[in-house]
DNA sequence: ATGGTTGACAATCAA
């Protein structure tokens, strides 16, 4: 079972980009972040054409989240972090399979101090929560998303300007990263590569694409149940060559049976 | 260079 996760930067704009990468890449469960479709706009219709069932939690112009699988049901759904409120539509999961799925879309946070950085570590503190009860009662859980932080120097271009102070590769966030991954959730990609400079996210601005200026900070996090499993992992560059492109490239692991 | 680019939405906000 292929498991990937995509921030699409608006379905809207991205959709015909979307439909190309399915077809090529044949995933077989999507988390997708940045949606920024209120759910009455998304196009589940287009993607049940495709042959994908899907579940979604959205709203105008910002956020958004949705699972998508393949030719099997979504069960199970959760919308959001049980007892945490939140106005911004972030969190989705749903089971697929006998796996559980958990799709993040973590928050920017803007600048280390601000008070968006705050709500960003108050969000991951709650998602922390809700992952050991998940992990308790789905031992077989993959974790995804856009996790809006670089997990080691390895997955910046340049750590000397990307550094403890920086937001997405701050001390605070690296370490609310880290007790995340110490509830038994390990980074996909790292099972398979450990070479530095390969990125998921590269800025619109100041051609940082075409200069290869990137971070890897979309991860998909595999429990200890299935670490044995997930016997590939990768990150697809192609789309983010494509005409109009988000700024973000698939990430994704592949489960063994 | 407190810049730069994209998306949503219509003057800024978020990333």
């Amino acid at each position: 079972m292929k498991i990937a996760s995509w921030n699409v930067n608006s379905l809207n704009v991205r959709l015909p980009h979307l439909e190309q990468w399915l077809r090529e890449a044949q995933p077989d469960v999507v988390g997708i972040q940045e949606t920024k479709l209120a759910d009455e706009k998304f196009p589940d219709a287009v993607l049940a054409g495709l042959g994908y069932r899907s579940v979604f939690s959205g709203q105008k112009t910002y956020n958004g989240v949705a699972i998508l699988a393949r030719e099997r049901a979504l069960d199970d759904v959760q919308m959001g972090i049980p007892g945490f409120e939140d106005e911004q539509k972030r969190a989705i999961a749903a089971t697929v399979d006998g796996v559980r799925i958990v799709n993040l879309y973590v928050v920017n946070g803007q600048d280390v101090g601000t008070d968006k950085y705050a709500y960003k570590l108050r969000w991951l503190d709650a998602v922390h929560d809700w992952l050991a009860v998940e992990l308790a009662a789905h031992p077989r859980l993959v974790v995804l998303g856009d996790f809006n932080i670089a997990p080691d120097d390895r997955d910046v271009h340049d750590p000397a300007v990307w550094n403890d102070t920086h937001i997405l590769t701050s001390t605070a966030e690296r370490d609310a990263l880290r007790r995340l991954q110490a509830l038994g959730l390990h980074d996909a990609f790292r099972l398979h590569h450990d070479q530095a400079g390969i990125f998921s996210w590269w800025d619109y601005r100041q051609a940082a694409f075409r200069r290869d200026l990137g971070l890897r900070i979309d991860l998909t996090l595999v429990s200890d149940a299935l670490r044995g499993q997930a016997v590939e992992a990768g990150i697809d560059r192609e789309p983010r060559t494509w005409e109009r492109p988000s700024d973000h490239s698939p990430a994704w692991v592949r489960l063994e049976g």
